[in-house]
DNA sequence: TCAATATCATTTCAAATGCAACGAATTTGG
DNA sequence: CCAAATTCGTTGCATTTGAAATGATATTGA
């Protein structure tokens, strides 16, 4: 591949870049007008619909976002009262993060439409090409996770250890 | 689907998320450690490549890039001296920004690197996998192209009009 | 036991970001 | 021909961002 015959618009990384920052603007749409959440946000009352009381830390680790990105989310979550923070039973460094019942409400309100907006994009997809799909996105992953240069890949919100709230 | 059963880590949006910021972070420690770059100053090199003398205006509608931000990546590279801006022949309000050798040079210096890492992602995907892949990043796309809440699709560096540099 | 080290959440601070406003240049329509 | 409206690139400004520092608590190991 000579120099010249590089298309930007053919490029993996700026094609997903560029689908990724469509997809999540449309949706913030949603979160953003009805509810006047920023992304940051969304994900962590998400990850607290599963994952119920846990710490800063955790959410940082399993939702892609910096530790301040999540302490600043969290904190104008409970000022919106979304969210109550409590001091950790045993550890006293660790503070546990869980939804207020608005904040459930607000997730109840969000999911379904959040949900329509991700069916919707792959409603007329054939079950065959969305699992090569989600094979070749595995496999993307997993050539990453081989890479010393790379971050590593998020922890996922289930077969996380016991390391949530020790 | 219930509330309940929404995981961050199953939604499409999110999962677009998390791969296209680890994919485009490894690239930029490509660019970043051997050239000083940033993703806005890549991506106007790589359209320089491609399209020789644009605008700004040009630039922004291309890369996916606000205005202010292609001003000012155009500006560092001028300053670093890898392209030049030049007054647009004429139309006085445009400017024709287009690549130095020393830009030329850079470009020569990363794009294998880039490349690389792009087939190294994908190279042991199967061509039929791939190209599902594609398919349905198309389909998601041509989902928003309808979706009137969504963002316009860039336009491609290829296959555009003669509104380049009029 | 207790000093050294590690971890947690927050804050600091400088840089990046993007909307809106701006001045300059052009196009439009009467 | 010229006033109004549009488009261009840049800049102002308030907000967001994240790496590093901070202070508080836990853990380790001698």
């Amino acid at each position: 591949m000579t120099p010249d015959d590089f298309h930007l618009s053919s490029f993996l990384p700026y094609r997903l870049a560029v689908m990724s920052e469509r997809v999540s603007r449309r949706l913030s749409v949603e979160y953003g007008r009805s509810h006047g959440l920023v992304v940051a946000e969304w994900r962590v009352l998400v990850h607290l619909l599963r994952c119920g009381a846990v710490s800063v830390r955790d959410i940082h680790n399993c939702v892609n976002l910096e530790k301040p990105r999540v302490s600043r989310a969290v904190s104008r979550l409970e000022m919106e009262g979304l969210v109550q923070k409590s001091q950790g039973e045993g550890d006293g460094r660790l503070v546990a993060i869980s939804l207020t019942d608005a904040g459930r409400r607000a997730l109840a309100d969000i999911i379904p439409a959040a949900t329509r907006i991700e069916e919707h994009l792959t409603a007329a997809v054939s079950a065959e090409d969305l699992d090569a799909f989600f094979r070749v996105m595995e496999h993307m992953h997993s050539v990453l996770d081989e890479d010393p240069e790379a971050k590593p890949r998020p922890t996922m919100d289930f077969n996380r250890g016991s390391e949530v709230m020790p």
